[in-house]
DNA sequence: GGAAACAAGGAAAACGATTGCCGACAAGCT
DNA sequence: AGCTTGTCGGCAATCGTTTTCCTTGTTTCC
């Protein structure tokens, strides 16, 4: 990269061309009736300056900016990433650009995005954060359609698209009640984050649907592998007999997993073990490779960007969509085949 | 939300203020000079309406979007996630926007991000990634201001800040040495990557200026926890004498740390140990909580904002700058100080 | 009382691109 | 020859805002 050259305008392309700005526009976007020997020399005259129509002016004309703003409520990480490439795909097919604009948590840094996403006149706007909690719609009345990804807005009449926690929760436990085992425990995040209540209600749930209750209350902690350590020894020292513990994230898996081994316990042999997020960074460096609940958040991002695509286009889906979380099998809950020492000849 | 309303414009507001357009604009922006009886009315009309002022439309006039672009060469991920944020940081004081592209390491792709951002007329580009590699330019004789953060670009003439991972090579020995070690080996990423043969390379000559050689060759492998406990698993094999090492990424680290415990090696009495990142997740959920090396990454992403902000005020500073690496201690290379258990009094 | 200075706000020309309308010209038909 | 038809391109309006120039009144000062 050496110097700058000024941006070139369709009125240089025409110049160069020879020709009126109307026609090189209509050249170099197909319409009109123009011969076309005109059509290729006003091609080669944009090719020799680089010339790139300047969206603003465009838009201004067409009303559309081919643009979107998405605002993660809190700081960007783990959970909006995935959400924002799936989305980023969805649009993408659509030439459409996303304005990446990070809440930090603060309503008013939050408020202040909206009004500059306004004022770029994005076609649309995605939320999205960390918690599943749903959460006040970010305005009222707002001039472009608003999807909420991950998180859900309070206002039923918002579309919001969330993984279904239930569901996943119960596809945990049918997994492990799958495998044989039938004295579960499950450890989990703080009681008052709204994922952790939700996976654990479903979890019993769906044991009492069986006839089974766990193997101990539901243990509420923190999200970290720190905590699942600790909760086994909890268990280890109130004597609670279990065969399977699910828990609210990989972390905490694998910490519980850490810590079965250190006291003598195998796993899966001894204890099944389910995650819940699918990070493969916990999730194949813990030992055995854990089983865990995938949410599927790339899905869930180009779902919600289709959703928003479709409104913008004038058909909303108000209201709140459930995404499917997927189970994802691995060494934790399954004891691993041991390949065959002399194959049947 | 309910319903969506068209945009305010400013003729609009003018219509309903009862003045000219011309004098609506003067009396939002503060321009010209107005009877504050007017400005109140037209401030006033302009609230009523929720008139955001079309920035499109705006930048048509100015020549200048308030707006960048950023690539991410590979996927977008742990790495390019505090840089963005510290460009975001930097960037948003300035009320400039930020358009986010993910090249997905895909050549074509990352062209046509370029062109996209060029046509939406952005003020300046930002290039990240994963490797810290040195990279082909994105463009030659661009019309806009390119700085890469994090990774490198091959052309000395472009702006570069990447972080000196040489720098924070030699402060983990540095630390190491200073806390009574000498037989120290390094156990890192595969060779064939650039900041693994750098941080291999910069540790041995470290060592030199001691007059020390390390306790084995460099051991290149995978950036994973797997490999940090196969490393331990060969030296132990080997017999090798060794009370430090040095890892080239926390991942490692934890590994390592994992199997020395398991092997019945104490850290940091018998072997201490030093990380690099200084990601969370792995240094505060080992056992003990790992020393490492922090790239900065944030500080780094606001520097090269900066440094962007200043090119497009027609400041540029060419060339590669080195951002500073910091050494983090914890207890993986200091014995936890014992709180007083019987206080003088 | 008249000229000059000044305040207040309107009219219109940009900015860059798109598009509907119209004019010029050539060819085909009666 | 005169009319219609069709092709090719230019003209000008338009999108929303900013900004430069002007035109009004009103005030001030000698």
């Amino acid at each position: 990269m050496r110097k700058l050259e000024r941006h070139a305008t369709i009125a240089d392309v025409a110049a160069l061309a020879g020709v009126s700005v109307g026609t090189a526009s209509k050249a170099l976007n197909g319409r009109g009736s123009l011969r076309e020997e005109t059509r290729m020399r006003v091609r080669e005259a944009a090719r020799q300056l680089s010339f790139e129509a300047n969206a603003g002016a465009r838009s201004l004309h067409s009303g559309r900016t081919y643009t979107v703003g998405m605002i993660t409520t809190d700081t960007i990480g783990r959970f909006s990433i995935p959400v924002l490439m799936g989305a980023e795909d969805a649009l993408g097919a659509g030439e459409i650009s996303i304005f990446l604009c990070d809440g930090r948590d603060d309503p008013i840094r939050e408020q202040y995005y909206v009004k500059t996403l306004l004022s770029r006149r994005v076609d649309g706007i995605i939320v999205t954060g960390r918690r599943t909690e749903a959460r006040p719609p970010i305005g009222r009345d707002l001039p472009v359609p608003v999807v909420y990804a991950f998180i859900s807005s309070a206002d039923p009449d918002d579309c919001s698209v969330a993984p279904d926690e239930a569901g996943g929760a119960r596809k945990a436990i049918e997994h492990l009640l799958a495998t044989g085992r039938s004295r579960i425990v499950h450890i989990t995040g703080p009681e008052h984050h709204n994922s952790a209540r939700v996976r654990a209600a479903a979890a019993t749930e769906r044991l009492a649907e069986e006839g089974l209750s766990p193997a101990a209350p539901p243990l509420f902690g923190g999200w970290s592998e720190v905590w699942g350590r600790q909760a086994v020894g909890i268990l280890l020292a109130g004597r609670t007999e279990f065969d399977a513990a699910f828990c609210g994230s990989d972390q905490i898996a694998r910490g519980v997993c850490d810590a079965l081994r250190a006291a003598g316990r195998r796993v899966p042999e001894d204890v099944a073990l389910v995650g819940f997020d699918n990070w493969d960074v916990m999730t194949e460096s813990a030992q055995p490779p854990l089983t865990s609940i995938d949410m599927n958040l790339e899905g869930l991002g180009r779902s919600a960007a289709e959703k928003l695509l479709a409104a913008i286009n004038g058909s909303p889906s108000p209201g709140h969509h459930a995404h499917p979380c997927q189970l994802v099998v691995r060494e934790s809950t399954t004891v691993a085949l041991s390949p065959p020492t002399s194959p049947a000849v």
